[in-house]
DNA sequence: GCCCAGGTGTTTC
DNA sequence: GAAACACATGGG
C-alpha cells in the first residue's frame, strides 16, 4: 500500500508542477536581492505576513544595515525597534543578531558555501530560533542548495488537493517532495514559488476554485 | 473587535 | 512525543 501510494503521490506531485508552471511560468522567487537579505527575511517572516516583513527590511535598507558587519554591530535591543513591524520583534531581534554573529564567525556566505548541504543544515538547525523551515529557506534561496521548503502554503495547497493530510511531520513531507522530483535547486525553488503563487490566488473559501490551474 | 499570517522554543501531560 | 502556550504587528 505504501509503495503504491508513494509512487502515485510522486506522479501527482510532478503533474501539479507541470500544470502550475504552464499556467504561471517561472517565478524566480524569493523577494530579496542578496543572500543576507534573504536570510534575514526568512527569520523575520516566521509566522508573519510578508507585507509586515517588507517594512522591516525597508527600514534596515534605508539605514544601510543590510550588511553583515553593520548588522553585527547592533545589539538585539537596538535591532528590535527597527523590525517592529515584523512582530515578535524582541525574539526576532535576538535571532537575527545571533544568526549574523554566527554567520560572520563562519566566514560569511562565502564560508558557508564551502560546506556540504547536510553539514550546513545541521549547523543551521543547531542555532536558536532557526527551525527546519527557516534553515531550508536559507539553504534553498540564499545558498541555492537542493532542499524542498515545507511551509504553511505547501501544506495548505497539497492537503486541499488531497495529496497529504497536512499535519505530517516536516521531514516526512520534505522527503516526499525530494524523492518525487528531480533534485535540483532550480526546480525546488520554482515549485515552492508556484505553490505560493497559487495559494495567494486565494480561492480560500472553497476546496478548489474553478479558475485554479489545478481544478 | 476578531482572526490570521511563508515558525520556533518551552512547558506540560 | 503530542498538545498548549508565548511571542506581537498589521491587514482583512
Amino acid at each position: 500500500m505504501h509503495a503504491h501510494s508513494t509512487a502515485a503521490n510522486a506522479r501527482a506531485l510532478r503533474s501539479i508542477y507541470r500544470r502550475l508552471f504552464r499556467a504561471f511560468g517561472p517565478q524566480h522567487w524569493w523577494p530579496g536581492d542578496t543572500p543576507l537579505e534573504i536570510a534575514v527575511g526568512a527569520i523575520l517572516t516566521q509566522n508573519t505576513a510578508w507585507a509586515n516583513v517588507e517594512k522591516s527590511i525597508a527600514a534596515l535598507r534605508s539605514r544601510r544595515l543590510l550588511d553583515i558587519e553593520e548588522l553585527a554591530r547592533l545589539s538585539p535591543t537596538e535591532l528590535a525597534p527597527l523590525i517592529r513591524s515584523a512582530g515578535f520583534y524582541n525574539i526576532k531581534a535576538a535571532r537575527v543578531a545571533g544568526f549574523v554573529k554566527w554567520l560572520r564567525a563562519h566566514g560569511g556566505f562565502a564560508g558557508l558555501r564551502r560546506r556540504t548541504t547536510p553539514e550546513l543544515r545541521t549547523l543551521l538547525l543547531s542555532r536558536d530560533g532557526i527551525g527546519p523551515e527557516t534553515a531550508d529557506s536559507i539553504l534553498l534561496y540564499a545558498l541555492a542548495r537542493p532542499v524542498f521548503v515545507i511551509d504553511a502554503y505547501t501544506r495548505r495547497i497539497l492537503s486541499r488537493y488531497g495529496l497529504i493530510a497536512g499535519d505530517e511531520p516536516y521531514e516526512d513531507l520534505r522527503r516526499l517532495f525530494e524523492s518525487s522530483l528531480p533534485g535540483t535547486a532550480a526546480l525546488f525553488n520554482e515549485y515552492h514559488a508556484l505553490l505560493v503563487r497559487l495559494a495567494k490566488m486565494s480561492c480560500r473559501s472553497r476546496p478548489v476554485c474553478d479558475s485554479c490551474p489545478l481544478a
